[in-house]
DNA sequence: GGAATAGTGTCTCTAAGACATTATTTG
DNA sequence: CAAATAATGTCTTAGAGACACTATTCC
């Protein structure tokens, strides 16, 4: 009867597994990239996959997703509402959550996706229960043949496709693009990560003017680099705002 | 060992609670309102809460939310890749996932929120397991002293901040503020859509040059009514277009 | 007629797009 | 020297904000 299948009554309650799963990218050679690992046991054994794994009883989703971001990759996240980027810091927020009951053969489970967005690393270093980890271009991942002919594992195609979009619609509107960069960087480096995460070409000139003058997206630290070639470019870092208004434009089709 | 405790051993995972929350959201008499039920069991008996409800065994996350809403409502909701609006019909969308280990003093629950707008409904007709329902103005949920003095149940108050948030954002770079309306409507019934959301007051003139000018945002219907008063406006319904570009611009502070 | 709302038009100014030009490095 | 990138500047134009004005109803 209705009454005893109370809302929160724990007796009631159906089998429900809950997950974490990562979508981290940067940006890596002029492309954006997506962290992959290889799945060791069944099911989609051998099949690429996002990291995840479960939640544990007495810890948050974010707490969660930081824990499992710490242990495939060595990166520090931080949360939206955290302090400003750090040496090896990343930001992270929560994606979405897919519950479809058949996503995995085996039971029930949901899967609170996380996106992270890092700045490029020297090499995946696989740590934790993944058998081996890489870089792979997005452009590849979201074609018709991801990898090697291979689509990812369960349905981590479509979680994949859910935060590439939100990472090139977010760069519109807040400063989250300067969490691809290095704690210092030139506007031409920012310039490079909005092009390889919009996949377009954008005129150097009026990108200049529109970082600079946007008040609070970038402090100038000082220093100048040359490591981009040519003549010496200032550095900065990454400003207090943290929302644009007007936002940065995506170029049309 | 951490073999045996593989990634989806069904023997391993901890018990979780799976639930659906709605932040439903309404214009009425000038005012966003958000649905509430009075909840008639501990904990936070007596307590206003958001409607919602534990996922069955067989249901996606979008139906779960789907049967709670027509459940609680009367309404039928579609998700955003649906067919455009029908008669009875909302716009339904997942918000985001709360899953604080504390939430819920009972037991572990994730719960999966999902915001629901639709346009002003006759009163609310509490079906279900609700003893009673409401629309409360946000504009007092979201102050210091919620419904007369008292919180709302669980975390439903960050859920509903977050709710009235995202659509305080969405209805400036989408079409989604015609789902406040009637299956036809006037310019100036939504411009007191934006009105009651943003909670500010907008230039009739500009507003109008602005909607009409949009492609694919309103469609004329060719009828026109007077129920505003005055001069008799015409009617429109909503167009093909889901985004618009450039985005209203929400006037500042 | 007066009051209300609908709809059109005009002017100004911000800011984006499309360029040119100069500055400063490395090879 | 040439080549590369950085940084600043100019012109044009789309579009938002701030208005005036006319149109059509109800009372």
């Amino acid at each position: 009867m209705i009454v005893a299948m109370s809302r929160y009554d724990p007796s009631a309650f159906p089998p429900f597994a809950v997950t974490v799963d990562l979508v981290v990218l940067t940006v890596r050679e002029h492309a954006l990239c997506a962290l992959l690992v290889r799945r060791g046991e069944s099911p989609f054994q051998g099949y690429w996959a996002l990291p995840g794994g479960f939640v544990r009883p007495g810890e948050g989703l974010a707490e969660a997703a930081s824990r499992e971001l710490a242990e495939e990759t060595g990166l520090r996240a931080h949360s939206a509402p955290g302090p400003g980027p750090s040496a090896v810091g990343a930001h992270l927020e929560q994606l979405a959550t897919y519950g479809h009951p058949q996503r995995d053969p085996r039971m029930r489970v949901v899967s609170v996706a996380h996106l992270v967005l890092a700045p490029d690393l020297p090499t995946p270093q696989p740590g934790g229960d993944a058998s081996s980890a890489r870089w792979a271009p997005v452009g590849d991942l979201l074609g018709p043949t991801p990898v090697e002919g291979v689509p990812l594992a369960f349905d981590h195609g479509k979680i994949l496709a859910d935060g590439v979009e939100r990472a090139r619609s977010k760069i519109e509107y807040s400063s989250l693009a300067t969490a691809f960069c290095p704690p210092e960087f030139t506007v031409g480096e920012l310039r490079q990560v909005y092009e390889a995460v919009w996949g377009v070409v954008l005129d150097p000139r009026n990108f200049h003017r529109k970082v600079t003058g946007t008040p609070g997206f970038l402090l100038p630290t000082g220093g100048t680099t040359t490591r981009q070639g040519g003549r010496p470019a200032q550095l900065f870092k990454a400003g207090g705002a943290t929302v644009l208004n007007p936002p940065m434009l995506r170029p049309e089709a």
